[in-house]
DNA sequence: TTGAAAGCGCTAACAA
DNA sequence: TTGTTAGCGCTTTCAA
C-alpha cells in the first residue's frame, strides 16, 4: 500500500524546489535549467519509482491525454479493426482511450459523452454517429474535439472519415451487371446512418446509370445493420414476388441473414440468386459461400480518425472536413452469373 | 469554447458556500442539510448544467471511478463480448473503462500499465495475465485492486475468474473416446498461458483415466493461440507419421488452422479426422465443418470478473481467490465416428 | 537559473 | 445545519 512518489518527494531527496523539479521533468518545452540539475532529478526520480500524477497535472492544464471513443457495438466485428487503427496512433502519442458501446440508442450515447466529459477527455472519436445527432453537435460547439469514424453527422462541420460508399456500390453494380444480372433487390440500412443512406443512394445513381429498372418492390429498408434485420427483409422481398436474380445488401450481416433466409426457403445462393454484402469483416472468408463485399480498409479508418482527432486537439481549423477512403471489390463465392 | 460550470458557480448563484454546495450535491451521504437547500442547490446546477469534475474530485479522494481493462487483442472475437460483460456491470455503477491491448507482450503490458496507473484507474481487470507474470503481482501488492479473467497467474493471490478447463477437456475427451476415438493428437496451447497448462493437464488426466495410450508425438505445443499455429502444429503433427483419428485443439483459432492444413493435405474434416476446438467463439457455427467445442460464458466470465474489481475495490479481504464457472459441450460437425 | 506562491475544482475535517 | 480552511499533485507566472 505504499504511497506513490511526488514532485515533493523528489524535490526534498534532492535539495531543490518542486517547481525546479517540474521544469526538469518537462520534456519537451527546454527548460533553462543547469544540466547538473536537470539530471540530479531525473536520476533521482527514476531511482524513486516517480510516476507523474495525471489527474493533477490535468486539473492544471485541463489536458488528460485521454480521449474517448463511442462504438455502437465493440461485438460487431468491423469495429476491433478500428479501434486498433486508432490505439495505433494514440499509445505512441501517449493517448488513452476510454471506449464505450452506444448500441446505437440516442439517450445512451447521450449519457455516455457526458461519462467522458466528466473525465475530462481531450476529445471524442465517434464510430457510432447518426445522420441527426444534434446532442454531439453541441457537444462539438462547446469546445471538445470531435470526430466521426465511418458514419458521418448530417449538416454539421464536424470532420470525418468515411469509406467511399458510391463507389463500392457502383463497383458492386457493375459486377453484377457484368454477371447478367437486370432485377436486383436491395437490403438497404437503416435510414438513421449516414452509410445506409449513402449506399441506398448510390443504389438508385448506379442504377439509373446502368438503365435497371428498380420497381419500388425491389427495396427494402432494414432498421439495424443484422442477421436477424436481413432476415426478416429478405422475407419481405421473397413474399412481394417480384423476380429478382440478385440482392444487394448494404452489409455483410445483412446479407448473411439474406442467405440463410434463402436457405430455408430451398433456394440456393449463389445458384438460385446471387448476393452481395459491404464491409469485408473478419471470418468472412471461411462462412460459404463466401460472400462477395466492398471492403473498407478498417484499420486505416481508425488511423486517419485518430490522427485527425489528434490534430483538432492540436491545431484545429487545419483539419479537413471530409476524408474519404478507397474500398475494393473482393469477389467470393456469392455471386454467379444470372440465370437466364 | 464556453467553459463549465463549477461548484463555486452555483454556490455564487445561490447564496451559500461551495461546501455546502457540495454536500447538496452528493448523493449518497445524507448530508445533514434542510431540504430547502438541498433543492435550491439542485435545481440550479441542473439549470446551469453542472457537471462534475471527476478529476478535481479524484485527486481530492483518489477514486477515479475509472478502471483498466487489459486484453491481448480485442480483434480476437472472444474477447468483445467478455468486455460488454464486464461494461455490464461497470457502468450502471458509474465506472468507465480504459481498455488497452497486450499482443500478449510483457514489455507492452507493463508500460500500458503505467498508462493506467497514471491515470489513477480504480483497478485493472487482466485478461492478459500470462503464467508467470511478476509485475502485475508487484502492482497489487502495492494496492491497485487487480482481478483476472480467463487466465490466471500462478502462485499469486489475485483474485480471478477462470472457466472450468479440466471438465471441459474431461467432456470433450469423453465425447471422442464415446465416437471411438483411441488415438488422440493434442494441439496444446502456449505453455505462458494458465489456460494452454491447464487444457494439456486436463487432456492428460483424462487420457489416463480413459487407458488411452498417449506418445510423446502426439502433442504439440503451439506459441501462440492462433489460426498460424493451428496450421503449422498440424504440418508438424502429419509429418510425424503417428496415426491420429483425431486433433483436440487447445482453441478454436488452432483448429481452424488445423483443418485448413488437413484439407491442404488433401484429408477431409471430419470424414478422415475429427477436429475439436475450445471457447465457441462467434460465427464459429456458420464456417464449415461446424466446429465441436467447448463454450465458455463469454459475457457472464465478464460480468464476475467486473463485479470481482469492485468488490476489491470496495471491500477487499472478502474476495475469493478463484471463482470457476462451468462450460458445455457444443457437438457440430467437426466430429465423427473414428475409422475403422 | 531557480524559488515563491497561487490556484485548477473538489472534499472533508473542524468550527461555529 | 452551514461556513472556514486546508490540501490533493501539479504547472506557471512573477520575483529574485
Amino acid at each position: 500500500m505504499k504511497k506513490p512518489t511526488t514532485l515533493k518527494d523528489i524535490a526534498r531527496e534532492t535539495g531543490v524546489h518542486v517547481s525546479t523539479v517540474s521544469r526538469a521533468l518537462d520534456m519537451n518545452g527546454r527548460s533553462s535549467l543547469t544540466e547538473d540539475v536537470i539530471q540530479r532529478v531525473r536520476d533521482t526520480a527514476l531511482r524513486m519509482g516517480y510516476r507523474p500524477n495525471r489527474l493533477a497535472s490535468a486539473l492544471r492544464t485541463s489536458r488528460t491525454m485521454t480521449v474517448g471513443i463511442l462504438i455502437p457495438d465493440i461485438t460487431n466485428t468491423v469495429f476491433p479493426p478500428i479501434v486498433r487503427g486508432m490505439e495505433s496512433v494514440l499509445e505512441p502519442l501517449g493517448y488513452a482511450a476510454i471506449i464505450v458501446n452506444t448500441d446505437n440508442l440516442p439517450e445512451r450515447e447521450h449519457r455516455l459523452v457526458e461519462v467522458l466529459r466528466e473525465r475530462g477527455v481531450d476529445g471524442i472519436i465517434h464510430a457510432a454517429a447518426l445522420r441527426d445527432d444534434p446532442y454531439i453537435v453541441e457537444v462539438a460547439a462547446q469546445g471538445t474535439p470531435v470526430v466521426t469514424v465511418n458514419r458521418s453527422i448530417e449538416g454539421s462541420d464536424i470532420p470525418g472519415v468515411v469509406n467511399d460508399e458510391a463507389q463500392g456500390i457502383r463497383m458492386m453494380m457493375q459486377h453484377l451487371y457484368d454477371m447478367g444480372h437486370r432485377r436486383i433487390a436491395h437490403i438497404s440500412g437503416p435510414e438513421s446512418f449516414s452509410t445506409g443512406q449513402a449506399r441506398l443512394r448510390g443504389f438508385h445513381d448506379m442504377a439509373q446509370e446502368l438503365h435497371l429498372e428498380i420497381p419500388p418492390q425491389a427495396i427494402v429498408q432494414s432498421d439495424q445493420f443484422n442477421e436477424a434485420e436481413g432476415r426478416r427483409c429478405t422475407e419481405i422481398l421473397l413474399a412481394r414476388g417480384w423476380q429478382f436474380t440478385a440482392i444487394l445488401c448494404a452489409n455483410d450481416r445483412l446479407a448473411l441473414g439474406a442467405i440463410a433466409t434463402l436457405r430455408a426457403h430451398g433456394l440456393r445462393c449463389p445458384e438460385d440468386i446471387s448476393i452481395t454484402g459491404f464491409n469485408d469483416m473478419p471470418l468472412l472468408d471461411l462462412i460459404p459461400p463466401g460472400l462477395t463485399t466492398i471492403r473498407i480498409q478498417q484499420f486505416l479508418v481508425g488511423q486517419v480518425a485518430a490522427r485527425l482527432l489528434i490534430q483538432s486537439i492540436t491545431d484545429p481549423g487545419a483539419v479537413p472536413i471530409e476524408t474519404v477512403l478507397p474500398v475494393e471489390l473482393i469477389r467470393r463465392g456469392s455471386v454467379a452469373g444470372a440465370r437466364a
